[in-house]
DNA sequence: ATACTTGCAAATGATTTGCCAGTGT
DNA sequence: ACACTGGCAAATCATTTGCAAGTAT
C-alpha cells in the first residue's frame, strides 16, 4: 500500500502509521511522535497524506489533528463551549449536504473543518435558569 | 461604544477599527497594521473582540481573519479547490441549521469555521470531460 | 496624576527546511 | 551503490508577552 508510490516503509514511517491506526481518534503530531523527532513525523504525515493514507482536521485553535483516511471519511461536529467533538458517518449528513447543494451548488464536507456551534447539552445549560 | 468598558479610544485602537470598518471583507492582523506594530494590532483586536465589536474567522490554513461584528454575523462557505469564499446571511442557512438541530441537537454556526467543500464551479469542472 | 496603551524585543507554539549521516531495496 | 530518510538545529509564521516610555482622560 505504501511502496506503490516509490516510497520506503521505513521504521519511522511504520511507527507513525501504527500509532495512527492504533488511535481511536484524532491525534496531534506531537502525540504520534513518541521518541522520534517531530520534524520527521510532520514529514511523514505529509507524505502519507499525499498518498491518501492520512488526513487532518482542525477542530479548534490548537495544533492540527491527524486521522487515518481509511474506514470512511468521518465528519465532525464540535461544541465551541465545552469542546466536545462528535464524529459522524457521512451518510448522517447527507440531508444537510443535499440542502446546501440545492441552495448554493456547494458540495459540503465537514471532514477538514467541523460543524462548529453549541452541543445539545450546552444549549440546554445556557437557556436553563442558572 | 468603546469607552463603556473602561477603555480608551486611542489612536491605534481607532485606526484598527477604521481599517476594519473600511474593509469589504475579512482582513489579517498584518493587513490591518499599516505602520503600527502587529503586536498592538493583535492586542487591540483581542480587546475589541471581547467587547463584541470584532470577531474572527478561520477560512483555511493561513492566519486568522478579522471582521467587524456588526452588520450581522455573516456565515461562510469556502471552496477547498479554488479558495473562493461566499458570505451569506444567517437566514440563508436557517434550513441547514434546523436540520442539524433536529438530528443532533447541535446549534450550528458557520461564523468561525466555514462550510468547507467544493463550490459549484469546481464541482462542474471536476466532472467535466477534461 | 494615574491607569490604560504603545512600540520594541524576546518568548511561544506549530510547522517547515537545510544538511549531512544513516538505511532500505 | 543510490536514492530515499532520519535526526538535529535553525528558520519561518502566527501570535503572545514583558517592560519601560507615552498618552488619553
Amino acid at each position: 500500500v505504501v511502496r506503490s508510490h516509490g516510497l520506503r516503509l521505513s521504521t519511522a514511517r511504520r511507527l507513525v502509521l501504527e500509532a495512527l491506526y492504533a488511535a481511536d481518534g484524532p491525534r496531534t503530531a506531537d502525540q504520534l511522535a513518541g521518541d522520534m523527532d517531530v520534524a520527521s513525523v510532520y514529514r511523514n504525515l505529509e507524505t502519507l497524506e499525499e498518498i491518501g493514507l492520512v488526513r487532518h482536521v482542525h477542530l479548534g485553535h490548537g495544533p492540527g489533528l491527524y486521522v487515518r483516511a481509511s474506514e470512511g471519511d468521518r465528519e465532525y461536529l464540535r461544541c465551541d463551549s465545552c469542546g466536545a467533538v462528535t464524529a459522524v458517518e457521512p451518510a448522517e449528513l447527507e440531508g444537510v449536504r443535499a440542502l446546501i447543494r440545492d441552495r448554493f451548488g456547494h458540495e459540503a464536507r465537514f471532514t477538514h473543518f467541523p460543524i462548529a456551534g453549541r452541543c445539545a447539552d450546552c444549549v440546554a445549560r445556557a437557556s436553563d435558569p442558572h
